[in-house]
This record gives structure tokens, sequence and C-alpha cells, in this order.
RNA sequence: GGCUCCGUAGCUCAAUUGGCAGAGCAGCUGACUCUUAAUCAGCGGGUUGUAGGUUCGAUUCCUACCGGAGUCACCA
């Protein structure tokens, strides 16, 4: 916890010069503002501010108030912005966690035996007179600090608690913990130090309990979800639920690189920029490199550069990596997301399933302690096993028809009488997948493998060992939603190329789904030979969102791309 | 991109048929050495998203634009 061992000693006291006999109006005094030519970075006579900057304009009253105290400290010689570190050597959970009165309390005007340096930010304030309290939080938590005029000292007492403190500013506090009349554990502070100002006020929230009916109010709260996706500093420093949510995430990552790790596959990393792009169906980014004056591609997908690292010998690989797809935005879009892909070599889809459970449960577990999670409305068991069940089974349960070998025509026709649109340039795929999305996929809740999907949507499968027109080919649903896929991958190159080239012919037949140019390299990759192998994608962000129960990708996407605030 | 809804003080929201733009919290001044909605006495704070139009008069009605949310399309 303490990173800052050795700062203490010179800490005491030092931020305090004396406040000299200067009237109150001179505080507020500034040289006149040098003009801008004759600054320079090398004068260091200069101010460091180079026009009074509480009369920028376009400053709300609040933020000019904030301003004439942060020169208000410097004149009393307190460091708005001071270089040192704080000293920590708790935090607020920890405390609270720890304080136990019989060991704790202090006796009768002594100091309590359990001392504590924290800092955090300053959340509420409650001064009157030469007495302050203030909830003061930290990462784990807020902890409410007691501030006395003759116990942290007259002169920063008058200088900063008493008038130049804000709720926002960064405060380390030292002292000992004990217990208030009002039954609220806090810290008795007896070194208080500013450690950075806020010039800009933080909507924090307030609570109120009304005594008369129980209620809770709140005011303050930020409920626009623009301002917090676009401030998610202050999005983040207002709600803890949402610091937890990123602190998940990075706890969901870390699960699913350990579970690998620990079965001998090796995280790689593949080009983001790529002068061909494929592996998936997607629209992609285009860039620029000056000096080989080469268009690139950013990638859609990793899956055929981690293929040819197990034709290279490599029996696991995986990659945890930003794809780009310039495609429209939505709550589960968003045009970067961070993808995991798996490759084993000498295994299949069925073998890939149950590592999808095993890991997901394990995920599940380290975040949550448990296997049942909610989920929106639902209550959701990532326990294994997950149900498996045949695309057409699926498809059968849900519509009444029995689809099996039916041909593209019989398919649109049952399409139509389900009340499923269907063109003319929709396959015999693409209708399957249309009453899929309509009937079946939004059922699913509990955790459940689609298998063995029709050829033609899956130009990188396998084709499945006892079913004409299939490939080895799974998804897992979760909520409504698809949070894997995975199959068995082609490795015979000749079938790969006559893939390739069938999705050739649908681009040109106006399918602009369809996948890019052939890529001749991964080809000739397959041609030296690749094992037999089952192949993995995991949608990162979507298991976020099901393993955290948020409702839109922006809320596990820590900066969500939106349009610019300054129109344009 | 289509459709629906939204945009008023730092935050959350009001504003009658189209008639002086308000409240709570936050903020400021003063008092107060165990408060927690602290309390008490005072006080300020607005280009109503932007640009036009209708009108004697627009936060309100109309048009366009900007931004956001939801939804559909798209995203194998």
């Amino acid at each position: 916890m303490s990173r800052n061992k050795g700062q203490m000693a010179n800490r005491t006291g030092r931020r305090l010069n004396t406040m000299g006999q200067r009237p109150a109006a001179a505080l507020f005094t500034h040289n006149p503002p040098p003009t801008a030519s004759r600054v320079s970075f090398l004068d260091s006579t200069l101010p460091a501010l180079t026009m009074p900057d509480t009369l920028r304009p376009g400053l709300t009253d609040q933020e000019i108030q904030r301003r004439e105290s942060r020169h208000a400290l410097d004149e009393a010689g307190i460091n708005p912005y001071p270089s040192e570190g704080w000293d920590v050597t708790h935090r607020a959970d920890a405390v609270l966690a720890t304080y136990d009165d019989a060991q704790h309390a202090p006796a009768e005007g002594e100091d309590g035996p359990f001392r504590v340096s924290l800092a955090g930010r300053v959340m509420s304030l409650r001064s009157k007179g030469k007495t302050a309290f203030m909830h003061v939080e930290d990462a784990t938590g807020r902890i409410q600090v007691y501030v006395r005029r003759d116990a942290v000292g007259e002169e920063l007492y008058d200088a900063l608690v008493r008038k130049r403190l804000d709720l926002g500013d960064f405060v380390g506090v030292e002292g000992y913990v004990f217990r208030t009349n009002a039954g609220e554990v806090s810290v008795y502070a007896q070194r208080l130090a500013l450690l950075a100002k806020a010039l800009k006020p933080l909507p924090i929230e307030k609570e109120v309990v009304d005594e008369a009916t129980g209620e809770t109010r709140v005011y303050n709260e930020i409920t626009d979800k623009e301002f917090r996706y676009r401030q998610r500093y202050a999005d983040l420093a207002l709600h803890p639920d949402v610091r937890r949510v990123f602190v998940q995430r990075a706890r969901l990552v870390t699960t699913i690189r350990r579970f690998l790790d620990e079965r001998g596959y090796v995280e790689v990393e593949t080009p983001a920029l790529q002068p061909l792009y494929g592996g998936a169906a997607a629209r992609p980014f285009t860039t620029h490199h000056n000096a080989l004056d080469m268009g690139l591609f950013l990638r859609i997908a990793d899956e055929l550069y981690l293929k040819r690292l197990i034709v290279g010998g490599f029996e696991g690989v995986y990659e945890i990596a930003k794809d780009f797809r310039n495609e429209g935005l939505s709550r589960f879009h968003n045009p970067e997301f961070t993808m995991l892909e798996l490759y084993v070599a000498y295994k299949d889809y069925v073998w890939m399933m149950e590592l999808v459970e095993e890991m997901i449960e394990t995920v599940c577990l380290a975040l949550h302690g448990t296997t049942e999670i909610p989920l929106g409305e639902h209550t959701v068991s990532f326990a294994r096993p997950w149900a498996r069940l045949p695309l057409f089974d699926a498809l059968e349960a849900k519509t009444g028809h029995a689809l099996r070998g039916k041909t593209r025509e019989e398919l649109a026709a049952v399409a139509q009488t389900l009340g499923v649109a269907v063109d003319a340039t929709m396959g015999a795929g693409k209708i399957l997948d249309e009453l899929f999305g309509a009937f079946v996929e939004p059922t699913l809740i509990q955790p459940t493998f689609i298998t063995d999907y029709p050829v033609e949507l899956s130009p990188l499968a396998k084709r499945h060992r006892s079913e004409p027109g299939l490939v080895e080919r799974f998804e897992a649903i979760v909520g409504g939603k698809e949070i894997c896929n995975s199959f068995s991958e082609l490795n015979d190159p000749d079938d790969q190329r006559a893939r390739f080239e069938e999705q050739q012919r649908l681009k040109a037949a106006g399918d602009d789904e369809a996948t890019g140019d052939i890529d001749e390299d991964f080809l000739r990759a397959l041609e030296y030979g690749m094992p037999p192998t089952a192949g993995l994608g995991i949608g990162i962000d979507r298991l976020t969102m099901i393993l955290t129960n948020q409702a839109s990708i922006r809320d596990v996407i820590l900066f969500p791309l939106l349009r610019p605030e300054e129109g344009g």
C-alpha cells in the first residue's frame, strides 16, 4: 500500500507559510497578464498563468469561485497541486472493516491506537465553525473524517477547511480512528493536506432519507447518459458501481487468460493493420501507410493469422485484441470491440464446447462466487453442462416446421407463412439464419449451444462429419444473445479455396456481407498442412455485459464511440 | 440510414391557451468545536441545444440543423 515511505517526515507542516498581513482584497489581485509574445518558457520569473483565469470567458460562477479559491490558497502558501505523493497506509474499506470499539476506541482525552493515513476525494463537507465533517472517498469506498481547528492547525484550518475546500478536491488525511457520538466510524484528522484542487464542480449525489416516510431522495444524481459517456472520468468519479463494472471486466479477462495459460496455450499478437481483411463478414475501416504508400485495413478478425500459427507448429494459441468493424452502432455494437480467439490443434468443436462451458463457469465463479447470476429479469445459471441443440431441432421446436433438407424455395415458403420477409438475394442459409433470429435466439435465456450450421454461412468451418450441407459449428446463446462462435476449422486447402471463391461470387452478385478478397497467403499456409483444429471466438464486451448484467455495450466500454461534441 | 422520444441554472426538474423563466440540491456572505438532508440569517446564478420562421409577444407553435436515448435496418 505504501509507496512513499520516507516522505512523511518532511511533509508535516511544510505546506504552511505565514499568511502575512495581506488584506483580504489583495488575495485576488494578480499581475497584469503578459502578452503572448512576451511569454517564454525560459523565463521562470513569469507567473504560470498568462491571464487572470477567473476572467476567462465561459466560466460559471462556481468555476470562477474555485479559481479564486485556488489563488487564495497559493497566496496562503498552500500549493493546490503539490508534487509530493501522500503516504497511504489504509484504504477506507479496510479501516471500516478493521475498526473495533473494544480495541481501538480512544481513551478520554487521548489519541486512539488505530492510526491511519489515507487519501481520496472530498465527497461531502459539513463545516460548522471550528470543526468540519467530510466524507473522503478512495477506490474502496467512503469514510468520514472529523476535522478540528485545534487538531490540524489553526492556519491550515482557516486558510483551507473553513473557506477554500470544495467537494471534489483530493485530500490526504492522517489521524486515528474513532466512533463519533452519532455512531459513525471516522478518522480524527491530525494532519490534513490538499493534494489536488477541483476547479469544476462534480455533481456529487446527495442521498436524503425522509424521516417521516422513510423514502430516500437523491439530489444531483447524473442521469444524462450522454454526460456519462462523454465525461466518463466524471461518471467514474461519481459512481462506484460503474468503476466496479470495469474492475469486473478486468477480472474477467484476467481469469480467461489464466485459464488458457494454465492449459499451455500461448498468447500471441497478430497484425491489426492488414493488407487484406478476412475471418469474418463485415465492412472494414481503411487506412494508409505513408512510407510504404500502401492501403491497409483494420482487422475485422484475428482468425486467418492465428491459423497460420497452427500451421507453424503452435498447438494452442490465443489472442485477446481489438477488432474493428465499420458498421452501425447500437446497444450491442461498438465499432471497436474486444475479441478473444482461440485455436487448439488436434481438437474438434465438441471438445471446444466443453472448454467453453468450463471457462465461462470459471469466469462466473471468479466474478460472483456463484454460477447463478441475475440477467435482466431472469436468473441465469452457468453451471455445467449447458443444453446442446442442433440448429434444425431448435428451429423445428420453435416454428413447428421440420426444415432439414428443404430447398431454398421450400424454406422461403415456410418463412413467408411465418411472417418473415424473404427477398431474392437471400440464400437457404440466410433464410434459416433469419428464422433462427426471429424464433429461436430470443427465447434462449439459459446458456445453450446451438450446433451444426449451414455451410454457406460458415466459409471457414469444416464440413459436418455426417450431415451434408452443414458444418461443425456451434454458437453459445445466453439471454437471447450470442456470446461465442466456434467450429472445427476447415483445413482442406482446396475446399477453403472453393469456399472463398463462392464468397467472391456472392460479393460480385451484390452481397456486401460476403468476405473480402481471397487471401492467397492463407491458402498457401493451409497447403503446407494444418492439423485438425478447433477454433473459438468470444466477444469480450458482450460476455462482460452478460456477466455484469449491463444492458448496453456502452456500459462495459470505458470510452464508447460518440459523435463529436461540437457539431460538425 | 428510417421511426419515436429527449435537450431549460453546476445537477435533477417545473413553467397554465403563446404572456415578467422558477424550485430543490450545489454555490456565495455571516454565525456555529461530534455533524451526517447539519442548523440559522442573508445573496447571487439562464444565449431555454443551434439557426431561421409565425406572432404584439415563443421555453411553449412550425422548419432545418446539432447531439443523445430507444427501436428497426445493418452487424455471418
